[in-house]
DNA sequence: TAGATTGTTAATCGATTAACAATC
DNA sequence: TAGATTGTTAATCGATTAACAATC
């Protein structure tokens, strides 16, 4: 890495994480935030690689490089550790996202807290289906597909979550990334063909049970 | 690596795999899937690249370790290279698993193609509902969550998908837990506590969500 | 032949882990 | 004080990458 190399506790912060580190930093978000909903105050590095998989030794290593954020003896506290990691991760903020397609899958998503609890606001829903336009899916009212780049011009959408048959996967990541959106959650099991500068995220279940299965079989 | 050095193509069958490399094989695994649907026939290492982020090299290199599979000049045969990546992952049987929660997140779960087209069979739905239990959800009926023991020792299942709100998830875990499942697939928000034996996998959407903005943002 | 792409090497960088002093 | 857990070091291992000869 080329972090500039500078007082422990203020780390430059012009300087950008590593995938790596970044992606492990979201998952004791995760973490955190569950156990503070259990109504636990304090969390230990070891609690959050049981929970995790991720050695111990790892996470308070990924910590101890922004600041001394725990209590020797102690642990972390739940609150203070969300704060920080959040300003690591710059995600204080709203941020807003649209979902296309208003299935089973999208209704789903479209009804867990998950998003809310990471400040991340499903500002708009589209489908083409008439019969499920106007009606409501999470709090957001379903929009006609046809108004899909107006909208996403308007509320200044960045983020696009796929969640339509396969079949239409590609047609809806060319209208996302022509209406200016550069991130695309792909639930589809449809690989998508797009722009060097838009970032695509599959998230494939069965891949990950594969994965799994492996190690269990072996 | 302890891989054990023996002739190029037979691999010491007695080895496991380094997490990673499992991860990637079951990822190339599914692009290739999805690449013969599109009427593929063969596909480059760049090609795989671009699909999965992962670096040209490294799939090659990955690759490479278990036979030469590829040409020189024209790139990998899929349906050749299907077979032997499920060779190597012993993903080729059929193999049981358990959904519980026939809401509408397991029923999105249920009526996707992708576990089949892996092999991985969804032997069986459950959900405490009485109004659900009876009907169809993907292939499979809903039966009874009072039946899930039973119906899990019978049909040998080893892998349960939790879709069920956070608040019964942990319920469900040590019910599975004690049928008999190793493996858990966590489709909840919640932190599940299982004995060391027991692999959770947590999948989180939001998660990917906040590490995916970090980079748009910075 | 010319172009393309694999298989492989070598060098570098980040992740992982054990161990333990510091300290709450 | 005694027990627990952080913060940090040092050593090792795997991942990543560029480069390129081999060869289809």
């Amino acid at each position: 890495m080329s972090q500039t190399l500078d007082t422990k506790g203020s780390v430059g912060a012009s300087d950008r994480l590593t995938v790596g580190v970044a992606a492990r930093l979201s998952r004791y978000l995760q973490v955190l935030t569950q156990a503070k909903k259990m109504g636990k105050e304090r969390i230990s590095s070891q609690e959050i690689s049981d929970y995790t998989n991720i050695n111990a030794t790892q996470i308070r290593r990924d910590l101890s490089a922004f600041g001394k954020f725990g209590k020797r003896g102690v642990g972390y506290n739940i609150d203070s550790l969300l704060g920080e990691i959040r300003k690591i991760l710059r995600t204080q903020g709203q941020h807003n996202i649209a979902l296309i397609g208003a299935g089973r899958l999208g209704q789903a998503i479209a009804s867990s807290p998950i998003f809310a609890e990471h400040g991340i606001n499903i500002a708009a829903v589209f489908d083409t289906d008439p019969d499920k336009v106007g009606r409501g899916v999470g709090n957001v009212p379903v929009s006609d597909y046809a108004r899909l780049t107006d909208t996403i011009r308007e509320k200044n959408i960045i983020v696009g979550v796929v969640a339509v048959p396969a079949d239409n996967a590609q047609k809806v990541a060319n209208d996302l990334v022509e209406s200016g959106v550069r991130i695309i959650f792909n639930y589809s099991e449809a690989l998508l063909d797009v722009p060097q500068d838009v970032a695509v995220h599959t998230s494939n279940p069965a891949v990950e049970l594969l994965y799994a299965l492996y190690f269990y079989l072996t």
